[in-house]
DNA sequence: CTCCGTGGGTTGGAAAATCCAACTAACCCG
DNA sequence: CGGGTTAGTTGGATTTTCCAACCCACGGAG
């Protein structure tokens, strides 16, 4: 799935590499939520069984999620996710936030997250720095590596 | 793209649907950087011209990019995103940085941001309502639909 | 005017990924 | 024994992707 003669080093391009595929960040959804089963999975995602299979292959090897017995006998597994895939967590939820926002209506959302403190979660990137929200316009990017060409008002 | 069968109505599946596809977040990532215009793209994503020209009128299509000539005779194109297309940035900074974390080293990221308040720019998702870093213990789902079952702790 | 290069695509055919229904396998229950 | 559940695997049809080649409009050099 990489680009495959990419020509451009990038984190975002590694990342969409290992969960881009389609159905991958699905999974995590459901795994994050606990709903941990093939069956579960496959009912809740509406992936091919096949496709699911390799798509669970796939993250438990690159170490996103863990595949576990809950039963011996008859054997039956679980998926869970790891530290690394709990992590892709805020990926989920920004995109799930865009979605709700420009996809459906306040009155549309399929699902609302509440946070600890007593209020629905309106997930917002900050700078861990500062604390501010961060906005486009305040952000500038410094290639390290060679292959970048930037040539917005984001230059370096 | 969208999972046909799908049971579980749910802006992350939807938001995915329009932007999971392959190259559409990169593509994003460039125009987000100004990189607009499809020779570009086509270097910098490594991406085949014709699943570029199909991915670029997707985008153009749900109001994720705009399609303007920046040159009469030779008619000449490029790509800008929208505010539509500029709130997915978040998405692919919590991607970014997940990358970096769990792909690369801290010696090997190609590309650092850079936040106004003058320091690295780290992104962190928080609560809008209390300002806290978002934590996976911390956030609890509340289906607002039918078709939903949450097994795990953050059952409703 | 002719030839070359550039930007922005389109086209046709080969290769790969996906989809689907059916099947296996291991076990439990009545 | 027959039926149900869970977790997959298999074969073949369908759909996407990939790639190289091509096209068109133009600008500039000779």
């Amino acid at each position: 799935m990489a680009a495959s003669r990419d020509p451009r080093p990038c984190s975002i391009a590694d990342a969409l590499a290992l969960v881009g595929e389609k159905y991958s960040l699905l999974v995590l959804r459901e795994v994050c939520l606990g709903n941990a089963r093939f069956d579960q999975l496959v009912r809740n995602i509406g992936a091919p069984r096949d496709i699911l299979a390799t798509r669970l292959r796939r993250l438990v090897d690159a170490g996103i999620l863990t595949k576990r017995a809950y039963s011996e006998r008859p054997q039956r597994f679980e998926y869970l996710p790891t530290q690394a895939g709990l992590e892709l967590e805020p990926v989920l939820m920004t995109l799930m936030a865009w979605g709700d926002r420009h996809l459906r209506g306040d009155d549309d959302r399929p699902m609302v997250l509440e946070h600890v403190c007593g209020n629905e979660l309106r997930p917002v990137v900050t700078c861990a720095a500062c604390g501010d929200r961060v906005r486009h316009d305040d952000v500038s990017a410094h290639p390290q590596a060679p292959g970048w060409t930037v040539t917005g008002p984001s230059a370096a």
